[in-house]
RNA sequence: GCGCUCUUCGUCUAGCCUGGUCCAGGACACCGCCCUUUCACGGCGGCGACAGGGGUUCAAAUCCCCUAGGGCGUACCA
């Protein structure tokens, strides 16, 4: 871990106001940029953006993207949490290049930062318990007054051995604290507006706004890109790199995801974890292209692979506002990715589905050219696994109507037809397309006629790709036996 | 309540700093037409916004003020 206690020069910044002489940290090289997501649940949304703005930073700045784990809170962290952030981050391609660091490993550093704020007169021991601030709070809030800690214990003369306490840090009560967020620009907090916060529970444990402190300085990170709920934890967080001696970062406060309604995007308003979207046929790739043009923009560009990006993000083209979550537009971006997709890999990912789907994928048939067929039908790996499923099948699920109206004794003509010409022909896209002429031909029937018949036969149902793309893709020994198979139909038809 | 902050089409946004080129541009969604062997894709077109009110100015989405509405915070959660 670097040393970078300290050491931080003059403020040379015109962006950063000086009020306190804080020392502020002064440039975006070197940067080192930081996503700290607590496990208490899965990677959702508003944090993946988070991780993949900082990453982009890193990236294009060659600077370092550090993942760390803000598990101070034993009793909601879990391990499950942890895999389940790991593994979004990686479908997303958000590859960190130091950590995950744990906080939980971490607390001898802590207690001794709070031990010199204790030893300097920085913080102080509360002994007031839970039930009395609650109380106070509620009290405060009836006569309409501010619900702040009334600091009896910083008054304290003297110790009580034995008795539990909290450990506060004493904030300056006068003044301002402000900062220039690059995001947001200059926000000024009344330091009156800011209370003696706890840095240290009854049980011995620190609490975040402390924590994240001395992290964020100790790892040495240049430039913290959080989300906005963080703006009013800021100030108070500059106070406390102040009293540790340590340089302060630069701050970008990036807006809250809104769910339709305009309230904090939440379960309620459908899924909100990333992987549920991989689990629903989305590609990391539209993700990531739809989470970045959420708050930010490129001129009139929508469409963006990561490299762009990593050339062309910038957070000063993140707006200022919150926005709402558009699944409408993700699942757009999502068509469009699957539609310029590469074949091979989504063959791939497409046998994935399929297994999900129970589908058995064990045929001799070409992932790639399936998905050739599906590319501008599927919104999603999900729906292209249904539409492709009917090539692998043996035993087709037949739509009931079509079958009533397409698989009947007075088409019995035109399979065997097709059949024949099918046994001869040259299996490519021209020899199948011949065969159907000559069928045309002999029966003297209109494409119209026979194309739907034999799309049933071979796909089971009315919609489908091409046919002679059906055709192709499956090979001539399938088409043959589906046409039998057809034709045995018809026969059991009146 | 108090504090911080935000406000351009239903949604994401461009424009705002450096007033005129904006009776506001793009994208998603929606509607219509065309293409078409099914289903789709695609092409073309349409609908649709400067939160409201004052001011400054020859001229305001752009500058100033007020009002309204939204978000976040106000935890021994992060």
């Amino acid at each position: 871990m670097p040393q970078t206690q300290a050491q931080n020069p003059a403020p040379t910044v015109p962006n950063h106001i000086d009020k306190y002489n804080f020392k502020w940290r002064n440039s975006m090289s070197d940067m080192r940029v930081r996503f700290a997501p607590s496990p208490t649940g899965y990677l959702h949304i508003g944090g993946a953006r988070t991780a993949l703005f900082n990453y982009l930073l890193a990236r294009q700045n060659k600077g370092t993207f550090i993942l760390r784990i803000e598990d101070t809170d034993v009793e909601r962290s879990t391990q499950e949490s942890v895999d389940a952030i790991l593994a979004a981050m990686e479908w997303l391609g958000l590859e960190y290049d130091e950590g995950p660091y744990y906080q939980s490993e971490r607390f001898d550093l802590y207690r001794e930062k709070i031990q010199f704020l204790l030893d300097s007169g920085k913080a102080y021991k509360c002994y007031c318990t839970e039930e009395e601030l609650t109380q106070k709070r509620e009290v405060a809030l009836q006569q309409g007054a501010k619900p702040q800690y009334d600091g009896t214990c910083r008054k304290l003369e003297q110790e009580r051995p034995g008795q539990p306490y909290v450990v506060r840090f004493k904030t300056n009560p006068a003044g301002n604290t402000a900062f220039n967020d690059l995001i947001k620009g200059n926000i000024s907090f009344d330091n009156c507006e800011l209370d003696d916060m706890i840095i240290q529970r009854t049980d011995g444990t620190p609490t975040y706004n402390f924590v994240v402190v001395v992290d964020d300085a100790e790892m040495g990170l240049t430039l913290i890109v959080r989300g906005d709920d963080h703006v009013n934890n800021t100030p108070r967080q500059i106070q406390i790199y102040a009293a540790l001696g340590y340089a302060v970062p630069q701050f970008a406060h990036v807006p809250m995801i809104l769910g339709d309604d305009k309230k904090r995007l939440s379960k309620r308003h459908g899924a909100t974890s990333v992987m549920t979207y991989r689990d629903m046929g989305y590609l990391p790739e539209a993700m990531v292209n739809y989470l970045v043009r959420l708050g930010w923009s490129y001129g009139d560009e929508e469409i963006f692979s990561m490299p762009e990006l990593i050339e062309k993000f910038s957070i000063k083209s993140v707006g200022r506002s919150a926005g709402v979550f558009n699944p409408d537009k993700l699942l757009w971006l999502n068509e469009h990715y699957i539609k310029t997709g590469d074949p091979q890999r989504l063959g791939a990912l497409l046998q994935d589905y399929l297994h999900s789907d129970g589908v058995d994928t064990n045929a001799d048939l070409d992932a790639a050219e399936v998905v050739k067929t599906l590319q501008d039908r599927s919104k999603t790996m999900v729906e292209m696994a249904q539409k492709g499923a009917f090539y692998y099948l043996d035993e087709l699920n037949y739509d009931q109507a079509a079958v009533e109206k397409f698989i009947t004794a007075e088409q019995t003509e035109i399979f065997s037809a097709v059949l024949e010409q099918f046994k001869t022909a040259t299996f490519d896209a021209e020899g199948i397309e011949t065969a159907f002429k000559q069928v045309l031909e002999q029966t003297g029937l209109k494409f119209g006629k026979v194309g739907q018949p034999i799309r049933v036969a071979l796909s089971g149902g009315t919609s489908a790709p091409g046919i002679y793309e059906v055709a192709l893709v499956l090979g001539r020994e399938r088409c043959i036996k589906r046409l039998q198979r057809a034709i045995e139909m018809c026969r059991g038809s009146k």
